[in-house]
Formats: C-alpha cells, sequence, structure tokens
DNA sequence: AGGCAATACTG
DNA sequence: CAGTAT
DNA sequence: GCCT
C-alpha cells in the first residue's frame, strides 16, 4: 500500500522482503497474492485506494507485521491471525476482536467507538497519511532495518490508541516510548511514599510458591508463567526478571480481575508491552508469541544445549550457529571444556530432579565421612532442601566450624573430598577452588550401586563466624537473595555470602567503592531485622 | 541510556 | 578476561 | 522486560 519509497523505512521492508523472495509490485494486478499496509491503514482505505469494493478472494491483506513475523519464524506464518488483520477488515469467520472481551474502561482520548462490535462501528475517517518516521540519522542501513524488523516484531498488534480514538499522536509502528499514557505512578505516591518504598520488594512479603487456583488471574499468570519459563531457559534473565515480578504483583492482586490495559499498567512492574499482553491473554485466550515460541526448533536446540553443566548461552548460541543439533553432535565435533564434557555425559542425570529421600542420604553419607576427619565440623544441607522441598535439582552443602576459619575448613574439604571418591561416592569435580582459601567445591556424587544417577553436589565453606549470612545464602531461593541484597544496597549497606555490611560507598551506577564495615553475619534472623524485613522461615523464602 | 545481587571458578 | 555457575 |  502506497509504497512511497521516501520513506527509508518502507524501503527497507520492501528489500528485506525481496531478499526473501518476494516479489513486489506496486500496482494492484491478478498476480498479487499478498496485501501488506501499514499499521495505520484502515481495511476501507485499502479498498478505495485500490478502487474496489471488495478484496478478491484468496488474497491476504495484513499489516507489516506479518512478514516480520515470517521471516522471525522462518515460515509462512497464517496471515488470517489476528495480529495481522487491519483495522476494520470484515471478521468472516468469526474473527475475533482482541478487544471484545475486554471493554475499555474510559477510553482516554474521549471517542468510545470500539471496534468491538463489526465492523459497521469502523467508520472511514479519512485520515491523512501517516507520518514520517524520523529515520536515525546515523547508522548503516541494516542495522535500522534489523531495529525496525525488531521493531515490527515486538509491537504487538492491539495498537491501543487505535482503539481509544489516537487524537492525531505522531506515532508510527516504531518508537514504542511514544505510548503517549505514561504512568500515574508519581500521583497515587504523595504521602505514604517514604513508608512503603520497600514494601516492593519480594523479601518482604510472605511466599510459599503454592500457585492459588482461586486467583481470578489464573490463566494469565499460567500463560505469562509459560512464556517466562522460554526466557529463562534462553537465558534471557533481565525479561525473565521483568516476568518474575510481574508475575508476583499479579499473584498477590488475587481480587481483582486485571482486563484491560490500564488495569494492567498501573501495577507496579507491569509496562507498556506486559500490559499490552496481559489485554492479549485475557481476550485471546492465548499468547500469539508463545505459541510460535515453543514451536521454535532453534530455541528447542538452543534450550537442549543450555541445558549442559558449563554451557551458557554464549556457548550454546555457538553450537546452534555451526549447525550442531544433538548432543551427540557436540561431544563429537566441538571443543569442549572438561566440565562440559561431563555435562553431556551425565545431561540426563543431571536433569533428573532429587528426591528429598536421597538428598538426605547424601548429606548423610558427607555428615558421616565428616566425622571421621573432624568431629567438630559440621555438615549443614542447604538450597531446596532446606525449603522443605519435595525434590531438589541439586544438593548444597555447607561445611562450618565454630571459630574456624577458611583456611582450616579448606583442608576439611580436601580430606573429605579424597575421602569420599575413594568410596566411590564423588563421581567428579566440576569446579574446584583454587587457592588454599577456595570456598567452593562443585561436583556429582552417587549413591552406591550402578543404576543410580549422578548427582549435582556443591559444598561451601563457611567460616563458623559468617554462618548465618552463609544460611541466609545459601538457603535462597535465588529471588529472595536478590531481592535481600538490593534492599540492602538500597540501604547504604551491602549483603553477601559473607556478612552485612554498613556504610558502603557507591559511586554512580552504585558502584561498590569499599567494603563496608561489617554489622552482622554470624545470626540470620539479626539480619533480617537490621534490614527490617519481618523474619521468615525457610520454607516462606519461595518468590 | 543503563541498571537489574554479588561473588567464585574455568580456560 | 569472558563465560558460567551459585 | 521494567524502572529511574
Amino acid at each position: 500500500m502506497k509504497p512511497c519509497l521516501k520513506r527509508a523505512e518502507r524501503k527497507m521492508r520492501i528489500e528485506k522482503a525481496q531478499e526473501y523472495g518476494a516479489t513486489v509490485v506496486f500496482t494492484f494486478s491478478n498476480t498479487v497474492t499478498h496485501i501488506i499496509a501499514d499499521k495505520d491503514i484502515k481495511y476501507n482505505e485499502i479498498l478505495e485506494f485500490l478502487q474496489l469494493t471488495e478484496i478478491p478472494e484468496g488474497i491476504a491483506v495484513t499489516n507489516p507485521r506479518w512478514p516480520g513475523d515470517c521471516i522471525r519464524y522462518g515460515k509462512l506464518v497464517d496471515p488470517k491471525d489476528f495480529w495481522y488483520q487491519v483495522p476494520g477488515c470484515p471478521t468472516e469467520s468469526q474473527q475475533r476482536n482482541p478487544l471484545q472481551d475486554a471493554p475499555i474502561s474510559e477510553p482516554i482520548g474521549g471517542h468510545s467507538s470500539l471496534p468491538s462490535s463489526p465492523p459497521s462501528s469502523l467508520q472511514v475517517q479519512p485520515r491523512p497519511p501517516p507520518k514520517q518516521q524520523p529515520e536515525t540519522p546515523t547508522n548503516s542501513q541494516k542495522d535500522a532495518l534489523d531495529e525496525a524488523i525488531e521493531e515490527c516484531l515486538t509491537t504487538t498488534p492491539i495498537n491501543i490508541e487505535d482503539f481509544l480514538g489516537s487524537s492525531s499522536s505522531s506515532d508510527t509502528e516504531s518508537s514504542p516510548e511514544s505510548s503517549p499514557k505514561r504512568r500515574k505512578k508519581a500521583s497515587s505516591s504523595s504521602s505514604n511514599s517514604a513508608r512503603d518504598w520497600q514494601s516492593h520488594f519480594q523479601c518482604m512479603h510472605k511466599h510459599t510458591g503454592a500457585l492459588n487456583p482461586e486467583n481470578p488471574n489464573s490463566r494469565t499468570i499460567q500463560i505469562l508463567e509459560e512464556m517466562m519459563q522460554i526466557y529463562d531457559s534462553l537465558k534471557d534473565q533481565w525479561r525473565t526478571r521483568s516476568y518474575r515480578i510481574a508475575i508476583s504483583t499479579l499473584k498477590s492482586s488475587n481480587t481483582t480481575y486485571i482486563s484491560t490495559y490500564e488495569q494492567a499498567i498501573s501495577l507496579p512492574g507491569v509496562g507498556d508491552r506486559l500490559a499490552k499482553k496481559i489485554v492479549e491473554i485475557v481476550s485471546t485466550d492465548r499468547l500469539q508469541r508463545l505459541e510460535y515460541a515453543k514451536l521454535d526448533p532453534k530455541d528447542q536446540i538452543l534450550k537442549l544445549f543450555h541445558g549442559i553443566y558449563g554451557v551458557g548461552l554464549v556457548q550454546a548460541r555457538k553450537f546452534v550457529a555451526a549447525g550442531y543439533t544433538t548432543l551427540e553432535d557436540i561431544k563429537k565435533n566441538a571443543t569442549l571444556t572438561e566440565p562440559q564434557r561431563i555435562g553431556i555425559e551425565r545431561y540426563s542425570d543431571f536433569k533428573q530432579r532429587i528426591p528429598r529421600e536421597e538428598v538426605k542420604q547424601h548429606g548423610d553419607i558427607v555428615s558421616t565421612a565428616l566425622k571421621t576427619i573432624d568431629e567438630k565440623v559440621q555438615s549443614h544441607v542447604m538450597g531446596s532442601y532446606r525449603r522443605g522441598a519435595k525434590d531438589c535439582g541439586d544438593i548444597d552443602i555447607i561445611l562450618t566450624k565454630e571459630g574456624a576459619g577458611v583456611e582450616e575448613l579448606h583442608e576439611v574439604l580436601e580430606k573429605l573430598v579424597e575421602k569420599l571418591f575413594d568410596r566411590k561416592f564423588l563421581m567428579c569435580g566440576l569446579a574446584i577452588a583454587r587457592h588454599d582459601d577456595g570456598t567452593k567445591w562443585h561436583g556429582a556424587s552417587r549413591l552406591e550401586g550402578e543404576g543410580k544417577p549422578w548427582r549435582r553436589i556443591d559444598f561451601l565453606v563457611v567460616p563458623g563466624e559468617e554462618i548465618g549470612a552463609a544460611f541466609l545464602y545459601f538457603t535462597g531461593n535465588d529471588v529472595f537473595n536478590r531481592s535481600m541484597r538490593l534492599l540492602a544496597s538500597k540501604k547504604g549497606m551491602r549483603l553477601n555470602q559473607k556478612g552485612l555490611y554498613k556504610d558502603v560507598v557507591r559511586g554512580k551506577n552504585r558502584e561498590k567503592l569499599n567494603e563496608g564495615t561489617l554489622l552482622e553475619s554470624k545470626d540470620e534472623k539479626k539480619i533480617f531485622e537490621i534490614l527490617g524485613v519481618p523474619y521468615r522461615p525457610p520454607e516462606h523464602r519461595i518468590c
């Protein structure tokens, strides 16, 4: 539609389409198979422009997201999916309108003509042609193009503005920042902001990890969790973090059904994109990105590879780029570190969950061996075991002794490891302290018997004085820990596995400039106290 | 635009 | 040091 | 992903 080449972005799109084998024509003929309309062009305008009364059978009319998705997913995605529909498109076979179940309360723009009813309500309002996209003057075309495609992909198809009666917003399909309605954050917190600014930290609230089917948002939560799973498996830690936070607030607001954009975006941790996703889930009962992500074979392989101990996102991507598709491929052809080699060898073992009872057995074996080395050294099983989990991903064991320092305990650790290897309990080491003051040992252990799976086991050396901080750290869960640490740093303190420190001087970006002075390290509860966090037993530290 | 926890081990 | 793990 |  209206292929004016002076818009660099559109030109790039056209070129990209051609690159992928499309034939682009500027005049309508019977060779046309798809009509791609700019985002803010309405169906009737297309008819007008083409001087047709209806689009012939078999010709797809889509918005620019469609070619973008095709490239993205490496196949021709269904142009009839509602994401790709042009506003005002005749809803032939009951094309669900994304917002029909989610009436927007009080549109901002003042107009209230929602396209929730059939297209008749969508009168063509002759609009000015799309505004010029202020092109970024820098960068090569390729970069700008990639950005444009990315934008197209990430811009949610439900253009709220269209539905709110955009007065004339200068929005184009790029620039997600142009979201006109910024949060009302500041206004809501005038009097009580000082008091509850810290209540946003997850460590302030009790969680048990139990899901609440009563929550009216359970379906939304379920889908968002799946999406988070995918980002997590792709090691996209920041997106994962955002999803986790958003899901968490959704869980806590278990009295209201969040169904509109306005409702959603007013929640802390829910921004423009997640709000749109929530609306999408509520109105369509699914999430398109999720469905494609589930299918994308590249992601599947990436997930497979990054599941290997010692293989992170970077390595996994390299393996995929190298064309490997199976663990066998990698084992044979790739250059691996020793831990990675073991990681592949024991891939299925390490993926298995460990029953709580077995964790205990491993702990007992360690504990028993320890007694023959030094009576006074204690071992404690930490991690999800301490949180009461029915099964665990690995086994975390703290070695400590009243009054002992790292060096003394490190010696004990070495003896212990040797002894346990002799007993055929330990099967391999994966990451072992280099120095005498090393504090951790990662490896694998196995119960008696050939068929038993190898288990990931970690030993952690903890001086007697630091036992409280260490307990806190190694009990987790990770989210809880990060939350506690973030809170500490916002209060001018620093929390790590050794203790809680004050007077930490931080430069810009919260960069740590000095160590600070120790406040507490031996008593777990006191650390909670000093931070002003209500104490929570391990089983309530699941965020 | 840049942070989002903080630290230890590998190669 | 970058990458990985906790 | 969101927030400052």
